[in-house]
DNA sequence: TGCAAAATAGCACGAACGTTCGTTTATTTT
DNA sequence: AAAATAAACGAACGTTCGTGCTATTTTGCA
């Protein structure tokens, strides 16, 4: 059994690749090798990644990725097998940079609400960038979510997986008193994830502006109704002007 | 000019089909007749809504719904002379159920809160609907955000058209003293679309149990919050456990 | 009942799709 | 350097797609 990561995990992660080939350099302690099919299969998969950010999975084919690459239609083909093979590899490697753009920073700040609202901004981050680029967790749910078959439970075990992180970390919050001790952990991360989603959906698809501070303020709105103390919230680097009716 | 229409209108329908053909009775004043192809272009966009919200605009193929019309492609092709055109067409019929279904019947309440209820509980009940048939409003969004063209305005200015009409039952219900006189409407109307999206995110894609109230629970503590009372929120018809920590 | 017009069908096209196959070129191992 | 393996290519497959023509059928009205 290979060494522990170094980063916090998500959980759930795919059983054999677990390591993440970081090739280039020389094989290692004397085993395998395997050099060059993986470290160009790394690059068509962030290849893949890109186009299907903003063409959807569905509209990611093998044709066009073939020509961003400079490759033939058939030698991208035999990396993967199959276009469904292809899909589930890209949803793999988005997986693994929310992991490691989101989750694993936002685990160095403390349990309960300082953990919390880094998972939120490192999220809104991400989201950010998103507007313009686009998000396989959003539309792929659009695109796969009355198909079934190994392409969905990839991608909805990929977001349920994330989603419990979030309400993991609301959970603590409130274990950590930093919340009401009745607060809906549950409810939380349902409101929390209708920002996210509303924030996409009116600044990608509407280009309304002002969108990205209209998340931040519903999230301090609902950290202060559900209890957590005002200096808490307004602390860090939230610029938003986070004021309350009474 | 054409007599005003009886049920109020979201505004901004499309200028030549204002009318909407209610078909089937010999021709009005005179005028033209046209029955039987308009009769059959109408079954054909509906056959095409059904398909379309569940499989995406995109999905949508002539083909297809050529066999389920039981018709020749070229058939149902003549009746729009374009993919485009016969994705418009759908986009507003849907827009067109969407004003009859939600916006006119709410439009028979008083304005205000209750009027702001009725909008949200129709939403719901439509929604709730979606969750099994899916909803080209959202499909649409991920699908056409980043191309242009006239799918894309025709999708976006339905979109538009839908949101400022909530928005302007948010203002209602502030100048009708029923919220908050300092209560920002664009962030009400914004938290309420992330309820309505989350929703249809984890009911539809996710399955998961429970969303339904999850919604329900969030518009009531947006009330509250912006200062509606109690009250007036908890009354009607909605079931879930309207209970605020403080 | 007849006739023009409207509605539908039939057929073919070029392009794109995922996939398969046999072959050729690179790379690694002996 | 030779042998073995891996990687990439190029052409072709069977489908499906939207669209353009030309017949044929159906319809509404004189």
């Amino acid at each position: 059994m290979p060494t522990a990561p170094v980063t916090p995990s998500l959980g759930a992660t795919t059983p054999e690749s677990g390591a993440l080939p970081s090739v280039r350099e020389q094989p290692r302690d004397g085993a395998r090798a395997l050099q060059k099919g993986q470290q160009t299969k790394q690059a068509i998969v962030e290849a893949a990644l890109d186009l299907s950010a903003q063409i959807g999975l569905e509209g990611l084919s093998i044709g066009v990725l073939a020509e961003v690459m400079r490759m033939s239609k058939s030698g991208v083909f035999a990396h993967f097998g199959s276009r469904e093979e292809l899909q589930i590899s890209v949803i793999h490697e988005y997986f693994i940079r929310f992991e490691q753009e989101i989750f694993a920073p936002a685990m160095q700040q403390q349990r309960g609400l300082p953990r919390l609202k880094a998972l939120f901004d490192n999220w809104m981050k991400r989201v950010a960038v998103e507007i313009q680029s686009g998000c396989i967790f959003i539309s792929g749910a659009v695109e796969f979510d009355d198909r079934s078959g190994p392409v969905h439970d990839a991608l909805a075990s990929s977001v349920k997986t994330w989603l419990n992180a979030v309400l993991r970390a609301v959970l603590q919050a409130k274990e950590s008193g930093h919340l009401l001790a009745d607060a809906d952990e549950h409810q939380i991360a349902f409101e929390v994830h209708g920002l996210i989603l509303a924030l996409h959906y009116e600044a990608r698809f509407l280009k309304k502006p002002g969108s990205l501070d209209r998340a931040n303020q519903g999230f301090a709105n609902i950290l202060l109704r559900y209890g957590a103390s005002a200096a808490l919230v307004t602390q860090s680097k939230t610029r938003s002007t986070v004021r309350l009716g009474k």
